[in-house]
DNA sequence: GTGGTCTAGACCACA
DNA sequence: GTGGTCTAGACCACA
C-alpha cells in the first residue's frame, strides 16, 4: 500500500504523509478504518518507527487522521474538508477566470491553456 | 472612456483607478499616450477634481502611469508588469489545474467548469 | 408570539425555527405546553401549511418540540438542553478570557469590551 | 529565557513552543531577531537538539518565526497574525454576548461572570 | 499493544 | 555553523 522511493529527494515522512492522504481522499482507506500501527509499519517498510510517528503527527493535525493513545491511529471523517476545499477550488478558479477576461485572454486561448495544463498536472501525477 | 456607477458601493475614485487599470492592460491607452488632465476629467464627469487626482496618485503608486509637474499624466510602460502578472496567472492556474487532478476532478469536468466560469466572467464584465 | 420578517433574507421556516427556539428556551413555552397546530399558525401567518410544517419538522429533529399524530405538537423537555448548553457557553467564555489574559488585554478594558458587546447584543434583539 | 518546569506534565518541547510564543507576542523578542541556535539552547537547557528542533518546527508551522538552513532561525513579522486574532476574539465575544441575551442571562450576571473568568484565567497563568 | 516523548548521535544540504 | 532528516532505542501513559 505504501512505496518508498529513495530516489525521490523528498523526506521519507513526507512521502509517507501524501500517500496516506491520496488513500485517504480516494476512499480507499474508509472513514473510521484502523491505519497500520506505527511499529508494525516501520518493520513493514524497513524504517525507523519515529519517521512513521512523524508522518502520522502531521496527518493528524491536517485533519486527515486521528490517533488514541494506547489504542491506534483512525481514518477522519473528511466529507467536511473535502466540501471546503472543493468551494475554496472554485473560488479560485472563479477569480482566476475574471482576471484572465481582464487580461484579454479570449475563451479559445482560455481553455487552451486549461486542458494543456491539466494535461501537465495529470502526467506529473 | 470613464463611466461612474453610482449603484456601486465602492468609492468612486476606486472604480475610476479600476478603469484606466483595465483601459491601460488592454492597450487602448497605450504607453506614453496622455491621460485627460484632472480638471478636464472631473468636469466631465461632474466630479470633485480633487478624487480624480487621488485616483491618479493611487495609478502612479500602482505603477500604471507617471505624472510630470506641468505637463501631466500619462501610461506608463508596463509590459514588465504585464508579463509578471500573466506568469504569476499561469503559475496560479497550474496549480489549481494539479489540485483538479487530486481531487479526483476529470478532465471533462474541469473543463466544463472553466468554461462556465469563463463565462461568467465574461458576462460580469 | 410570530412574526414575520419579509425584508429579511433568511428563508421564513427558519425564522419560525428560531422564534419558537427561544420563546422555549426563555420558558415563554414551556416545557409539555402545545403549540398552534399546523393549520391555524399557516392561516395566522397567511402562510403556507408546509412551512410550518418544516419549521416543526426542523424543531422536532433539534430536540426542541415532540409531535404526536392526531393530537398535536408540544414543547419538550429541553433542561437537559439548557444545561449543557449553558456549560459550552461557559466554557467558550472562560477559554476566551484564557486568549484575553494572553494577548494582554487587561481587566478594564476586557470589561468594557465585554459591556459593550452585551449591549450591542441587547439592542439587535 | 527560557525556563524549564520539569514537574510540568506537558512535554518539554510544549513548554518551548509555549514560552517563544509569549516573548514574540510580547515582542521582548522583535521582528527580524535571530534565535538560539537549535544546537546552543540544546545544551543551555541540557536538552537534546531533538527536542528543540521540534519545538523549532512547530514555531514555524505556527507562523511564529522562520527558519533558513544553513544561517538560523528568527522571529517573524506577527502583526498580522495580532491583528487578525484580536478580530476574530472579538467575533467570538460577539456572539457569546449574543447567545448570553438569548439564554436570558442579563447584564448583571454576565458581567460578574466575565470578570470571575478572567480573574481565573490571570491566576492560572 | 498502542501512540507520545525524549535521548544520543549520524549525516545531509546550504551558507 | 546552521537547520532538517533519520536511525536506534528507551520509557511513559493509556487500554
Amino acid at each position: 500500500m505504501i512505496v518508498l522511493d529513495y530516489k525521490d529527494r523528498r523526506p521519507i515522512y513526507e512521502q509517507i504523509v501524501e500517500r496516506f492522504q491520496e488513500l485517504i481522499l480516494a476512499k480507499v482507506l474508509e472513514c473510521g478504518e484502523k491505519l497500520p500501527s506505527v511499529r508494525n509499519l516501520a518493520m513493514e517498510l524497513s524504517i525507523n518507527p519515529n519517521t512513521i510517528q512523524r508522518a502520522y503527527m502531521e496527518l493528524e493535525r491536517q485533519g486527515f487522521i486521528y490517533s488514541i493513545k494506547g489504542k491506534g491511529s483512525f481514518v477522519a471523517d473528511i466529507q467536511d474538508m473535502i466540501d471546503i476545499r472543493r468551494r475554496e477550488w472554485e473560488e479560485h478558479m472563479e477569480k482566476l477566470a475574471q482576471e484572465a477576461v481582464h487580461m484579454g485572454l479570449d475563451r479559445k486561448k482560455f481553455m487552451e491553456l486549461a486542458e494543456i495544463l491539466y494535461k501537465k498536472a495529470e502526467e506529473r501525477k
